[in-house]
DNA sequence: CGACTAGTTGAGGCCAGTCAATGTTGGTGG
DNA sequence: CCACCAACATTGACTGGCCTCAACTAGTCG
């Protein structure tokens, strides 16, 4: 048996923004056990970000009740691997994850850089075998979505379905934005576009939006943005030098986001 | 009304009115008219490579109901543009089309090459509103699928849930694959790559896999490939002094296609 | 402390971009 | 049918941005 019920008050990390009442909220149930504000959407941190986004309280029990276990990863664990069958999404919880999809003779790209609010695993679904890996960039843990399981919820819960088809149809707009950057962006331009990716995400979870840490290495950075990481490095000393930023390891500042914006889009 | 059922065989050429048939008009027509060869996922020569696919008869009938109509698109006509609110998908009976992306300061990246069979407009749901622009790249016909129509039978028919599921999480996984290929991968490859592609969606279409027609420009190929049009000119030309392909303007023949693969996936 | 990983910085090379001239193709109208 | 024009394509010469190779530093963990 797990560790119960402590008297502790709420506190999940980022205070902040998210704090609907759906119509028709009655009051909670009468007492309320850590482990379940700890594992439940209606008390999630991130439901406002995340697959219940808008359900009422009903739906959102009811999307609860699929949600078949939570999965801790410590940092640098595989939560799927490119090839393994597919059976499930995964909401981040806590934590960040990197999917990369590798080629036959063993390269490798980051194709996405995920943090507490996201879904991941959608790309298994066509072929029902995961097509990329997803492996945790610090201690993580992730909700299990049984997929047969939110589809059969799905076809009885309209907003649920709808959740799930925008959930789809944003990764592969934020795919498609991607694809902008590593096809006709140059290497400072997307290091900007990152950087101030990262910022509006943090942002809108609660977080600094002009402070924050990176959980990839240069490497990683440089993969995903289709640069080595000798490039990655020198922009971000370039964009120290001249007052952009201030950096210091992973440890990032933006001192000048403005400036950053006008980068992006800018002939060389 | 439309003329009909002239005793006329086969021939699903562009012949005809924009044919127009609104969902309710179900007239049971007793003779099965050229209209209806032409308009039906029954009798679709796309419908295994389309949403339809693995549907029962009748659910097919359902489908079919739902297509509000066909619209057919010149060269260089546009389906949507972005931002442009959503609210259907297409899917593509003949022809081919382009998908293109932009940034703010107006740079333009081909993001699809969309034929016959395929599904676009996937990228709108997510924010009810188109997030890049389809332009025909020939004389092109689409069935326009309105998307709360599909959602709607979706839920009362799992195995177009499915299906619409697994339309979706393909282009995620293609997205990805550009994704790689733009990141990492050095020009020849970027184009053996392409061709090969290529085929092989001419192949699983029942055309030929080693003859073909480019319905693209070299600017378009190159910025949908993340390159100049002069690099994939002079790209073409090598492939071809190395008697890899054989190129005349846009008619394509892959001669060695093995040694194409070999390029991909090759240190410099 | 040594071994290792991550990160920074420099020197030089190469691939693809840029600029420019020329050739080819296809559509239009006389 | 042909002439003409514009769009498309090819090819060359040169440039430059990013990669490669390499040396060095800083922090971490056994």
């Amino acid at each position: 048996m797990a560790p119960i019920a402590k008297p502790v008050p709420i506190v999940l990390a980022p205070a902040g923004p998210p704090s609907v009442r759906p119509a028709g909220t009655a009051s909670p149930a009468p007492v309320i056990s850590i482990r379940d504000l700890k594992t439940h959407c209606l008390t999630c941190s991130m439901r406002e970000l995340c697959l219940p986004l808008g359900l009422t309280v009903d739906e959102m029990k009811q999307v609860d009740a699929l949600v078949a276990n939570r999965t801790k990863l410590k940092k640098n664990e595989t939560l799927y691997r490119a090839g393994e069958p597919f059976h499930a999404l995964y909401a981040i919880r806590i934590g960040s994850i990197k999917t990369t999809v590798l080629a036959e003779d063993g390269r490798e790209q980051v194709a996405g850089y995920h943090m507490l609010g996201d879904i991941i695993g959608l790309d298994g679904i066509g072929t029902d075998r995961h097509g990329c890996e997803a492996i945790a960039l610090e201690d993580t843990e992730v909700c299990v979505l049984p997929f047969v399981k939110i589809e059969d919820l799905a076809r009885t819960l309209p907003a649920l379905q709808r959740n799930l088809h925008q959930v789809m149809s944003r990764e592969i707009t934020r795919d498609q934005g991607v694809m902008l950057l590593l096809g006709s962006m140059r290497a400072e331009e997307r290091l900007a576009v990152f950087l101030l990716n990262l910022a509006d995400r943090y942002r809108r979870r609660g977080y600094s939006s002009t402070e924050y840490v990176l959980r990839m290495t240069r490497e990683e950075i440089g993969s995903h943005l289709g640069l080595k990481l000798e490039t990655v490095s020198r922009l971000f000393s370039r964009f120290q030098e001249e007052g952009l930023i201030q950096v210091q390891g992973r440890a990032v500042k933006l001192l000048d986001s403005g400036a950053l914006k006008r980068i992006v889009g800018q002939r060389g």
